[in-house]
RNA sequence: GUCCCCAUCGUCUAGCGGUCUAGGACGUCGCCCUUUCAAGGCGGCAACACGGGUUCGAUUCCCGUUGGGGACGCCA
């Protein structure tokens, strides 16, 4: 038979980094046992599910590659099935209706929990007759739970869990408004999609054997279950917006390239040896259930930061220098697409760029001064380094020298130069730093000589000569 | 409060009884390379939470302690 995994969402808000690696673990496990992995937007919620909610999971999906099968599944529209589930269980006695209020169940809570026991229903309604009904009370529909023995998980990640029946209480299966509970639509439609596998956070591990009360009600086959910890913030607490970015948009729009995005959160927790930098192609090819860890991990933004510049620097040159124009204020990004000479400049120039930068907002903060036209800006120190005799002098006679050179590539210019400063007796060093400061408005930036083959001839010499003139 | 889970450098982890004077990566510190900044190369600092067992031998197995986390909704 072959595996059918899902990522079940409920779009209440971003696509949390957490949820995230949950699915990139199901993509992966479906992917590599060549099985399918299903898509199910869990909108039961009425009240907090939004359709901007379900967009940012779609599209934040589909930025990392995590393709699903099939149309995704929107849970609310299965509710008549929901229902049905629960009349067959009306029906063999597996359920009941309870008219309590949220007082008295709340009472039932703290008393409960005065005695020393989990919080928990009580079950006043599970013998009693429904003709004892108080009158206009909408009764809810709970599960009548084992009340003794023991609930056994054998999960694939946390291994045999064990609870005591008397632990967990009757759930309420549907509302008294008629809509079905989380509980009960979960199962019904796991079990109506054919999932095997539901890998899924930590933090359902407690639901799962009330989960699993249900298929034993019903009588299905109950499917394999992984329950992988939950990711931290660096606080070790659970990743909470009090963490910074925990939507994978935000990510996104820091510049983190997708696949940096999936490497890291799969080295969260999963390990192959000592590899660190682990394609999505050998990911599929490596992952198992049985290397996920135990143990939740902390987010480090440190190392994310610097796998991401592994990937930028690995990337095509064309692909980033499309992918950097969202982070260009709108007058460089149009230059960009609207001109092939500006473009050509940084077909050049992003590769001395793309390995300083750490992100795509970075790399495009980087390349401005290709894209920007002169006077460019500068910050004081430069101003007063290019306002000294000295670096004018330098400059003009820089100009002079590289006016007449028609070798314009990187290797030659850069033996020119190193001629021309040692004919001056000055130094490389001090010739470079006034001709990056006239290149660039910068003090830092890659390698001048790459600068002067990637802005062409008459740029280059337009900006040194302007500087070497400047007056301030 | 009740139940459940977890525990190797600051962080992510390798380790599945002897190979461990514990390996890798990020970060950090130093050196080299060098026109700046990066990258790269080399090296340093840095961990088996604690206490009992089991065993000829425990980082590895068992039990406790401590510490951390999660779950206890007519949310999902």
């Amino acid at each position: 038979m072959s595996i059918v995994t899902r990522f079940a969402p409920s779009p209440t808000g971003f696509l949390h980094i957490g949820g995230t690696r949950t699915a990139l673990f199901n993509w992966l496990f479906a992917k590599n046992m060549g099985g399918k992995f299903l898509l199910r937007i869990e909108d039961t919620d009425r009240e907090r599910s939004t359709q901007e909610a379900v967009n940012a999971i779609f599209s934040g999906l589909r930025w990392l590659g995590l393709d699903w099968d099939g149309e995704a599944v929107f849970q609310f529209s299965r509710a008549p099935k929901h229902r049905e589930v629960v009349n067959e269980l009306l029906e063999n006695g597996n359920a009941y209706y309870c008219y309590c209020s949220q007082e008295e169940l709340a009472a039932m809570r703290d008393q409960a929990k005065a005695a020393g026991l989990a919080p928990r229903y009580n079950g006043y309604w599970r013998d009693r007759d429904s003709k004892q009904a108080p009158a206009g009370v909408k009764p809810v529909v709970r599960l009548k739970a084992p009340t003794e023995g023991k609930t056994v998980l054998e999960d694939l990640v946390q291994g045999t869990v064990v609870t005591c029946n008397t632990q967990l209480d009757d759930m309420i299966l549907l509302r008294s408004d008629g809509t079905p509970t989380y509980m009960l639509s979960v199962v019904v439609d796991d079990h109506d999609m054919n999932v095997t596998h539901v890998i899924r956070g930590d933090d359902h591990l407690t639901n799962t054997f009330r989960q699993i009360q249900i298929y034993q009600a019903l009588g299905w086959q109950i499917p394999k279950f992984g329950h992988i910890p939950l990711i931290h913030g660096p606080d070790g607490a659970k990743m909470s917006k009090r963490h910074g970015a925990v939507g994978v948009e935000a990510y996104k729009a820091l510049g983190i390239l997708p696949q940096t995005l999936c490497n890291y959160l799969l080295r969260l927790g999963w390990a192959h040896g000592d590899d660190e930098i682990i394609p999505t192609e050998k990911a599929v090819e490596w992952f198992n259930i049985e290397g996920i860890g135990r143990s939740p991990s902390r987010f480090d933004m440190n190392k994310l930061l610097n796998l991401n510049s592994h990937y930028l620097r690995q990337a095509e040159n064309d692909k980033l220098i499309d992918s950097i124009a969202e982070f260009l204020p709108n007058n460089l990004s149009a230059k960009l697409s609207d001109s092939a000479d500006y473009r050509q400049r940084l077909v050049i120039g992003i590769n001395g760029l793309k390995q300083r930068a750490k992100t795509l907002a970075e790399l495009a903060t980087g390349a401005q001064f290709y894209l920007l036209d002169a006077p460019l800006p500068m910050n004081d120190k430069i101003k007063l380094l290019l306002s000294e005799r000295e670096s004018r002098e330098i400059l003009k006679k820089l100009t002079e020298a590289l006016k007449v050179f028609n070798e314009w590539n990187e290797a030659s210019l850069h033996i020119l130069v190193k001629d021309f400063s040692n004919g001056l007796g000055i130094g490389l060093g001090n010739v470079a730093k006034v001709a990056r400061a006239a290149l660039t408005g910068s003090e830092i930036s890659p390698s001048i000589f790459e600068i002067m083959q990637a802005l062409g001839k008459q740029e280059t010499l337009n900006r040194l000569k302007r500087c070497g003139q400047l007056v301030f």
